[in-house]
DNA sequence: AATGAATGAGCATTCATTCAT
DNA sequence: TATGAATGAATGCTCATTCAT
């Protein structure tokens, strides 16, 4: 077997069995047996088990990032693109629990001061909300008073804790076409019947 | 000294090494050390090391629920009782970073399966927004096509997330104040320039 | 059971065990075995493995500097010194064969930049020679053209090296009081038949 | 390459890593690197680690015993012969690091069972000095109460601690000459000022 | 002969929990 | 109630050795 596709077997099984039991339930070699690969095998592609949640982590998140890029591509208007990036990323995070729950343990399992050190991939997925925020502000289509900074955490973080819902509740009584409508809208006009009166 | 000093004791101790270490890195001893209380006098208070994050978790959560209660009984425009909702929410976690942080675990770090099992008072304290937001709507103040069971988790995950990066970079480049009223507005209003375009 | 009488346990176990096995081939739990004590009892005791050979060897030497002090205390003849200080030693080593063997180990098996680091005891113990060396050559009884910092190093390696066949080889062909009066014999007056000579 | 070469480099890298960290400390790989090789080149030329180890002692001491009797052949004066043995030693140990320190590692570092097993170079080095002595007794030049089995054992180690020290302080304060001297001195004709009277 | 990726047994150390005092 | 010494199961990681190429 090439030594890519190893690397990338580890990854797979490493996603999952992180997802299942967070990340200080897993252990190392739950990960050999899911990637059928001996415990040792693992330590010629990662330094070491934080290594691996950093490198499942960036992977996934570099993904999400191509993956919402190339559909922004042909897009200019930011309010439809504040749509398709709200509604791809609820939609992977739907398809792949184990994609959300690697999220939620990169982001609050591990010790804060190593967190940020390496997770330029999140920040650049971050930014691409900003971006879009500065973009619609630009063209005037969004609000002047907007902070992009901000925005960005709060649209990221309302996501997230629905995808984090999502994975405890297996079955939820909310359909992804809605969840993913409310949120456009919770975001785009806000809760108030009368915006004007605000 | 009284029990229920003791157990508090425990739990102020609890509550700054779990913030401190995160749940798997803390150990029993650092927190009988921090209660200036024997390892094995923990044992007579809590069942085990889990049982007394939730029990952290349940009692902060408590005191958020009095708070806010007591704030909103006075109140009743739900447009202001939103308001007061996030400015609190927010102020308390720039106030206690601690208790900001033993949520990020408790929500997150933890087995899911266990996850959801008792936490009442977190599902109280959610379902605050979920009933104004409701409020609002009865009262023709708040739109009617937002689900409040979703809008109450995009509220609090938006929070939740911008709590996040206060205990990161301690030296936030926001002002709190700007900070709650960004909240507000985003949620209230929404980003775009005219919403009733939409 | 008292701390004094646990922690005695646990260096005559170590020292049974690393003189049986040698220091990397000996484990922890090997030698809790033998303390008839948890694996995890030994680090209330001694920081890690070679902590736990510091001590042993520094305990064991401590007591061969303290026996043969009292020895010499009523001594004054430095030839009568010298012929006690070999006696003593062979007869330990011959005795306490695990004695001799934590010698061996802690002087050659462990890594030359740690190994002068603590080892008071033991230069104190060699220095009891080169005193006596010196206190001979003050009453000119010992020649003064011998240096008493390389006398010291060689009588302590020949007793050494003879100490260590003695482990290899049990039933040694010689006994013990030949031996005795042999390296007396040859470090007092020399191999030659007619030193004056020389 | 032809097999003998890249089996002397792998030798002369084993010697060079096992002095250099001691024979548990050492890895296979560090070895393979020094003799720039891969790993398992090395299994095809020792059948394990220790295997190498003891190829390593008997090859250098094979050494030994050529250089010393190539001197010893012209010489038939014992006392002579001895100081040219203690000589060469001293000088050898002085000269090549590495060779003092494999010679510790070996002698005490490995199990005592099979310590014996193989080692007949180093017997035959020990024999040089035996026989020296045997042939100055028979020439009347040696005294013939000196066992010549005891004497080999504590001049060699009165030598090897003496290298044992000059791998630990790299800058001695005593010269080789000195040194040499002393140990002459010491076993010709002991420390006694005037041995007739012993 | 040579390679070096893969293996998996092995082990020091940690720490939640217990229990004799 | 309170203590803290003792326990021992649990695990990340290493590295000698193997073997397919």
């Amino acid at each position: 077997m090439k030594t890519a596709d190893k690397h990338s077997k580890i990854i797979r099984a490493a996603t999952k069995v992180f997802a299942k039991k967070g990340f200080f339930n897993a252990r190392i070699s739950d990960i050999a047996k899911e990637a059928k690969v001996a415990d040792g095998t693992i330590y010629l592609y990662f330094n070491n088990k934080y290594d691996m949640l950093l490198s499942v982590f960036e992977e996934k998140i570099g993904k999400l990032v191509e993956q919402i890029n190339s559909q922004l591509e042909k897009e200019d208007d930011p309010r439809r693109m504040l749509e398709i990036f709200i509604a791809n990323h609820l939609r992977e995070m739907k398809k792949n629990k184990n994609l959300a729950e690697v999220i939620q343990i990169e982001l609050r399992q591990t010790n804060k001061i190593i967190r940020d050190y390496r997770n330029n991939k999140f920040s650049e997925y971050l930014n691409i909300i900003s971006t879009i925020i500065k973009l619609g502000q630009a063209k005037d289509v969004f609000r002047k008073d907007i902070m992009p900074g901000i925005a960005k955490r709060a649209i990221f973080g309302a996501m997230d804790e629905i995808a984090r819902i999502w994975n405890i509740n297996m079955d939820s009584e909310y359909k992804i076409e809605d969840t993913e409508l409310q949120v456009i809208r919770i975001f785009l006009v806000g809760v108030l019947e009368n915006p004007s009166a605000a």
